[in-house]
Parts: structure tokens; C-alpha cells; sequence
DNA sequence: TTCATACTTCGACCATAACCGAAGCATGAG
DNA sequence: CTCATGCTTCGGTTATGGTCGAAGTATGAA
């Protein structure tokens, strides 16, 4: 249920317990105990009661928990969000995630723009180029303390994609142009025509 | 065990079972799942095992879910160490933490010599002159790859202390000083009478 | 070799968590 | 009003997890 609800939309407690493969009894007791524990907050609306998580922090220990499961090699069979929307592009923390997210960095490691080793990933040369092109302010992002680049491990695709404070301005970027912009009340991210066309573009596949 | 295992030093089964209240069989029994998991890392040597976290993922993880179990008011009852020294200041990886850990970094942040920003922190120009003052080698430190502040999750009194590259390096200064020294085998760190007049005038309760 | 220590495995016990059927509320529709 | 729907509460069963005593294995010391 709670992975359901990683969607950002809000579910009843009739549709959680049928996701989730259990009567409405059982989901009810869930429920109210995770309420309780304050990771759901619940809406009453006529008949029906909203569950979505309590915030975002709850989404992204989620993520982080799923993330290091599934690099343990114990996720369940099925992962990642059901929804195609989110499965192509969601925010995770303030960077991008999903299809689009994997695709950036793989596009990103394969030109040799950035270089991944281990946990650690940095920039090349050649990387600071391209990022200014973006119209990447990189001088004002690397005189914050935060990390340049991180690499962070997509839920859904079990990939890695491109976290830090590059990652947030890029995601940023994006925005600004146009080319894409967060679905409120979900961590949708969704493109434009033009936007999706240029993004494929400029970070082609691999 | 977990918890106790987050201060990165390689416990045995003993330890550790001591540390949880619990037999040597029951510890016994949740080493190896953990083990199985990916979560630990065994080390043989000799009679006895060593066990640490995995990686830095799983610790961070850890400390992920206790901020937001603190932050909803779901702690244990019993945290932290009972030895009162222990309490008072210990080392946590290569930085000082407990009671002496929080103050430094309250100290720090009432003055604005360090800004808290989630869970980045960053050092500021005051900072910057204040830690040159005590005698820290601030552009070696910076030259390291390693991040210069980092915020860790104090583990007895839930409150944040600095962590990083200074943060080791602020605790080696206190050696230097003869202001503190580690008491072998454990994790206290042991102020002299002059060490703890001093730290207590230079880190002033705020 | 013999003994002590450190740890694991086995078996059993007990507390708790998950689950569902039945019944009970609450709300909106007719 | 009555009825259907959505959800919760209650009671009881089953499955699971945590726990420890007893016995077994490995290692180092005497």
C-alpha cells in the first residue's frame, strides 16, 4: 500500500486494500496504524477516506529503502510505480528520476561527460563544457558545500542516475525552459511535446 | 545492534549481544539474517567475529529512518549508551559526539559559524576564520575529496553534530591540544580538567 | 592433549502480527 | 424513511518472529 501511494496520489482504502490483495478489514487495521505512526494522512470525503503518505520525507526513505533492497538483490517481483507517467519521469529528493533520468546519465557516462566511480561520480572537463551550454550557472553550484554530483539509485529501473546539487540545477533547468513541469500533488514530472523532443535529443541513447 | 554498529566501529557478537540485552544465540540468530541481508559484514579473526555496517548506505539509511521516527515521536525509550561517559562524549566514526558533539555544534550554529541546511551543512566566512583560529589547516582539509561538514544524527541525545572532514579534524585538534585523549578500547573520549574548562570557554552553551 | 572461550545450531516456547468473517457505524441515494 | 456502499471494530484462528536452554563446533591457550 504505501508503495502504491508512492504515486503521490491519494487512494481509498476500498482501492489500497485491492492493490494490495487484502480484504478491507485488514487494510483498515493497516491503515489506521500507519496513520497513527504518522506516515498516511487521511481525508474524509462523503463516503470515502483519502489515504496518501503524510509527506515527502515518508516517499523518499521509501525510495531509499527500495533502492538498497533492490541493490541487495531482495526486491519483490514487482517494482516501481505501476503508473507509465511516473515510471518515465518523477522527481526523486529535488533531481529526476525514471526512464528520463536513466537515459540522462547513461547518455551523460557514455560521451564520457561525467565519470561514475563507485558511489562517487564527477565531472569531466569536457562535462563542464556541455552543462554550461545548458545554461548551467556551474561556477555559482560548485561555491555551494553541497556534493557537485551524486549518483543515486532509481527505484524503478535499478539504475543509476545523477543526483546533487548538478542534478537538482539541471531538473531546475528543465523547468525554467519549459520544457517540463512537476504535476502538483504527485512526483510526476511531466514533459511537453517540444520539451521531450529536445531532451531526446540532446542526451540521445546509448 | 544496528544502532550501536553506526558508530562504524567492528563490534563482536558478544558485544553486541551485551549492548542489545539479549543471549549470545539470539544475537546469534539476527547477526546472520543481517548478514544474509547484505545489511553486515562478518570478519573472522581468531576466536572472535567482527561485525560492521555493510556500507556507508546502510548507515545512512539508518540515520534516515531514525530522523524520521524522531521526528514523529516514535524514538525508543531507552537510546544511547548507559555508561555516563560514554553519554557525555564519545566518538562517533573519527568525529566527537554525545553531549560535547551537540554543544560544539550548537555553539558553532548560534553564532553562525556554520549554517544548517537540511542535511547539508556549510561552513561560513566567520566559520572559516573561527576554525583557523584554533589551529586547523583549513585549505588541506578542503583539498581532500572528502565533504568538510557533513550534519550526523547524534544517536543518545537525537540532536545534530558535525561530521566530515572538520569534524575529525576539530577531534585531532583536541588531542593535539592535550585537552582530550581516546580511551583505548572503547569509544570515550576523556577530557582533562584544563581540556573541558577550555572547550566549555571556546564552545559556550547557547 | 586438555581446557576455556567465542560463537552457532537445534528445538521448543510464547508473544505478537496478519488475517478474515461477522457485525456495527456512517454517509449518500432513492 | 429505507437501502446500498464504504469503512471500521470485534472476535478468533493461524503464521511468524523473538527468545532462550542445551548441545555442538571452532579457535586459541596452557
Amino acid at each position: 500500500m504505501l508503495t502504491t501511494l508512492m504515486s503521490g496520489k491519494a487512494l481509498t482504502a476500498s482501492e489500497l486494500a485491492a492493490e494490495a490483495g487484502i480484504t478491507a478489514q485488514t487494510a483498515s487495521s493497516h491503515l489506521s496504524k500507519l496513520e497513527g505512526a504518522g506516515l498516511l494522512t487521511q481525508r474524509k470525503q462523503g463516503r470515502h477516506r483519502y489515504f496518501a503518505l503524510a509527506d515527502d520525507e515518508v516517499g523518499n526513505l521509501l525510495e531509499a529503502m527500495m533502492g538498497l533492497a533492490a541493490k541487495r538483490g531482495h526486491m519483490r517481483a514487482r517494482t516501481g510505480p505501476r503508473d507509465p507517467a511516473l515510471r518515465k519521469a518523477r522527481v526523486c529528493y529535488n533531481h529526476l528520476a525514471g526512464e528520463f533520468g536513466v537515459r540522462m546519465f547513461d547518455s551523460l557516462a557514455a560521451r564520457g561527460l561525467v565519470v561514475e566511480e563507485g558511489e562517487d561520480v564527477s565531472l569531466t572537463d569536457e562535462g563542464e563544457t556541455f552543462v554550461s551550454g545548458l545554461g548551467i550557472d556551474l561556477p555559482a553550484l560548485t561555491s555551494l558545500r553541497r556534493p557537485l554530483c551524486k549518483s543515486c539509485l532509481d527505484w524503478s529501473m535499478r539504475r543509476t542516475h545523477l543526483a546533487g546539487a548538478l542534478g537538482t540545477a539541471l531538473l531546475d533547468r528543465f523547468y525554467d525552459l519549459g520544457w517540463a513541469r512537476r504535476i502538483d500533488g504527485t512526483r510526476i514530472v511531466s514533459f511537453t511535446g517540444e520539451g521531450e523532443r529536445r531532451f531526446l535529443e540532446i542526451f540521445p541513447a546509448v
